[in-house]
DNA sequence: ACGCAATTTGAACAGTCGTGCAAGTTCAAT
DNA sequence: ATTGAACTTGCACGACTGTTCAAATTGCGT
C-alpha cells in the first residue's frame, strides 16, 4: 500500500468509525480493512487502540481550542452585554462544527466522536476525551457570566450542560430532526444547527434573570409527584420461543 | 439460585449495566455474574441478547408512555397558553426521570439507557429503542405548537431536539454539572434537573416568536466563516515507542 | 410420593477480539 | 550497489464473545 499516508488514512477512517459506532464496538481489524491496511500497521503506528484514539484526539483538539480562544478573544472586545453573549456562544458552538483542521465536516465528525464516546462510558477513553476540555469550558462559563450581571452561576452551569447536550445530540441523531419535520429541515445542516443552537442558548441564558427574579418572588413550582404503585407487568412472551433468523 | 426472581434480577442488572456502558460493551457473562445467575439462564429466558434488551424496553415503555399521555391530557385542559406550555413540557420531561414502574430512579436509569444506546449506533438496538417513540413525540410537538400560535414548526422541531439532547446528556454525564459548579449543584439531582429542563425549554419555545419576528425584519446573521488552511500538524511522538503498563 | 414441566447447570462450539513478533519488503542515503 | 532504518506482512497466541444443547436439578400439581 501507499507509504506515507497510511498513518493519515488510518486516523481518518478510525475517526469516521469511532464517530459512528463508538470505541469499543469498532474492531481494529475493521479499521485496517477500511483503510486498506494491515492490522499490524495500526499497532505499529499507534502502539495501542487507545493510542490511536489519543492520536485522533490530539490532532483535533489543538486547532479547535485555538480557534475557540481566538473567537472568544474577539467576542470579549464587544461592550454591549447581549451582543457579546451572542458572540461568546457562537465562539463556543462554531468550532465544534467547523474545524480549522482537515477536510470540511471534520470538526463536526470529531465532535460527534466525542459525544458518542462520552456516552459509551469507557473509563480509559473518557479520560482521553475529557483532557483539557473543562478548562476551555470554564473560560466560557466565566465569559457568559460576565454577560449576565447578577445571574446565578449554578443556573449558568446547568444551561451550559444543556447547550452541550443539544449540540451533541444534534450531531449524534440528526435524522430525527429530518424525520420529525417531515423533511422540511435537514438535521445534518450544520449552518442551520449552529444558528439554532446559538439562538436557543441565547434565549436560555437571557431567561435566567427572569427566572431568578420569579423565584425570588416566591412563585410556586409544582412538586414532582411520584407514583410507586407497581405498574401492570404486561404480557410476557413464552421464554425461549422467540427466535431470530 | 432463587427461582422466580432470576428473570427479574437479570432484567434489573442488565438495565443497570446497559445504561452505564452501552449494549455492545457489556458481555452476557458479566450480566449473569452480577445477577448471580448462569449464562445459559439469560439465553433461556430471553433467547437473545437483543431479546433481553427488548424485554427491558417493553417493561418500561408501556407505563412511561401511559404516564406521558395521562399528563399531557391533564395539560391540554389548561386554557392559558403559557401555563399549558409549561404543563406540556413537564409532561414530557417528568416521566423520563420518574417512572411509575419499579423502584425509585428506574425511570431515569431507563432513559439513560436509551440515551446511551442511541449514541452507540447499533442498528438493531436502535430499532428497538426507536419503537413507538416518535408517535408520542409527535403528539408533544403538536401540543407545543398549539401553545405557540404562529410559530414556525421546524423551529419547534429543532428545539424539541435540543430538549431531548439536554435531557439525555444530563443523565449521561451528571458529574460534569457537579464538577463545573464546584459542587454547588448536584448533577444527579433529578428534581432540580426536571425544574431546570422545564424552565429552560419554556424560555426556548417562547423565544421562537421573537426570533421569527426578528428574522422577518431582516436582522443579519453573521455568516459562518470557514478556514480551510491546514492547521499546524503538531508534534508527533515516535511510532511504537508509546507503551502501556 | 410421584411425575412432569420449568428451570438451572456445565461444557463446548465457532468466531472474533487486541496484541506481539519474526520475517519480509520498501526506500532513501551513502 | 549496499546498508540501515522505516514500514509492512503473515501468523499465532490467549482471552473473550454470543449461542447451543444435553444432562442435572428443582418445585409444583396431583
Amino acid at each position: 500500500m501507499a507509504r506515507a499516508d497510511t498513518r493519515q488514512s488510518i486516523l481518518e477512517i478510525a475517526e469516521h468509525l469511532f464517530a459512528e459506532r463508538g470505541f469499543g464496538s469498532v474492531p481494529l481489524r475493521e479499521i485496517a480493512r477500511a483503510a486498506g491496511v494491515h492490522v499490524g500497521s495500526v499497532t505499529y503506528h499507534f502502539g495501542d487502540k487507545l493510542g490511536l484514539l489519543e492520536a485522533i484526539y490530539t490532532t483535533h483538539t489543538r486547532p479547535m481550542n485555538a480557534r475557540r480562544l481566538e473567537l472568544i478573544g474577539e467576542a470579549m472586545r464587544i461592550s454591549d452585554d447581549d451582543q457579546r453573549l451572542m458572540a461568546v456562544l457562537r465562539a463556543y458552538v462554531l468550532p465544534a462544527f467547523i474545524s480549522s483542521y482537515g477536510e470540511a465536516g471534520g470538526g463536526a465528525r470529531f465532535t460527534r466522536m466525542r459525544a458518542v464516546l462520552s456516552a459509551e462510558g469507557n473509563p480509559e477513553a473518557r479520560e482521553i476525551i475529557a483532557q483539557a476540555f473543562d478548562t476551555t469550558t470554564c473560560a466560557f462559563i466565566d465569559a457568559i457570566e460576565g454577560c449576565l450581571p447578577g445571574a446565578d452561576r449554578t443556573a449558568i452551569v446547568w444551561r451550559s450542560q444543556f447547550l452541550l447536550g443539544s449540540l451533541y445530540y444534534t450531531l449524534i441523531n440528526p435524522e430525527r430532526i429530518t424525520r420529525l419535520s417531515d423533511g422540511a429541515t435537514d438535521g445534518g445542516d450544520h449552518e442551520r444547527a449552529i444558528e439554532e443552537l446559538v439562538a436557543t442558548s441565547f434565549a436560555n441564558f437571557k431567561a435566567i434573570a427572569v427566572i431568578d427574579a420569579a423565584r425570588r418572588e416566591g412563585v410556586a413550582t409544582p412538586a414532582t409527584d411520584r407514583d410507586d404503585g407497581r405498574g401492570t407487568p404486561g404480557l410476557r412472551p413464552h421464554p425461549a420461543t422467540r427466535k431470530r433468523p
